[in-house]
DNA sequence: CCGGTTGTTCAGCG
DNA sequence: GCGCTGAACAACCG
């Protein structure tokens, strides 16, 4: 579920819901959820792999952490963190990360940041990471102040697509190949859009969770790397490590 | 049935 | 105050 793509197919499926008043507000949430009841959902957003449900005078921040999910006009057998009931219909988040902000999102979030949204801005992301020299680049494509949205597969794809060592520093790539990542990250997440709308995503995964490399046939390696230490999959030949030897 | 994870925050420590 | 580590959360797949 989580990756910024996964979010933006969700706020396409419940805009149905945007300008309908809630009816019922249920859920075991601790925070006030039942602010929202009897108001209208003024519009649905999203900011990487944020879920905003925004009413007139405060927003329901959604973050399905690894395990969250959500379901429309449908339930399932565990109460959900937080529940809206339309008339229309209903709209019910488990296991999820719930906040209420009281602020107008556009003042909290830097839409540029968003992977996903037309308001992205590769110069920005080019300048955030020229600021981090030292940054490893298999942490840096998971900073989510740079790349909003790009999680665990987006990374590990995007360095292979790019054939850069996931081990690489920031510093040491060149400005030609940075702006490529960029570009890339941006690129790779809306092909896993329509990958997974069309719930094929994982038939084009070339090297998470795979064993040998699509390319040379060797087999990959899968280590936990960086400060964010999580499992990357890549290949010793395919991908160089700057700078070049 | 167990092991592992498309993620983030926070406590505890040196 | 900092950076680092590990725990906690909690659901589903293979």
């Amino acid at each position: 579920m989580p990756e910024g793509p996964s979010i933006v197919i969700l706020k396409e499926l419940v805009q149905p819901y945007k300008g309908k008043k809630v009816t019922e507000v249920t859920g075991n949430s601790k925070l006030p959820i039942g602010r929202a009841a009897g108001k209208k959902v003024t519009d649905f957003k999203s900011w990487g792999k944020h879920f905003l449900i925004c009413f007139d005078d405060f927003t329901f921040r959604i973050h399905f952490l690894l395990f969250g999910s959500y379901l429309i006009n449908e339930e399932k057998n565990t109460t959900p963190r937080l529940s809206l009931k339309f008339r229309q219909g209903t709209l019910n988040f488990y296991s999820c990360s719930l906040k209420i902000l009281d602020e107008d999102p556009d003042t909290l979030y830097d839409w540029s940041a968003d992977i996903m949204s037309d308001n992205w801005n590769p110069e920005a992301a080019l300048e955030k990471l020229i600021a981090r020299p030292e940054a490893l680049v298999c942490d840096a494509v998971l900073n989510q102040d740079i790349f909003a949205g790009a999680g665990n597969i987006i990374k590990n794809e995007v360095l292979y697509r790019t054939r850069i060592h996931p081990l690489s520093t920031i510093g040491a790539l060149p400005s030609n190949k940075l702006k490529e990542l960029i570009h890339e990250v941006r690129n790779y997440s809306f092909d896993f859009l329509e990958w997974k709308k069309a719930y094929v995503l994982k038939k084009h995964w070339l090297v998470h969770t795979k064993q040998i490399c699509p390319r040379c046939q060797i087999p990959l390696i899968r280590e936990y790397l960086g400060k964010t230490n999580r499992r990357t999959f890549y290949c010793a030949n395919c991908q160089v490590l700057y700078p070049v030897a």
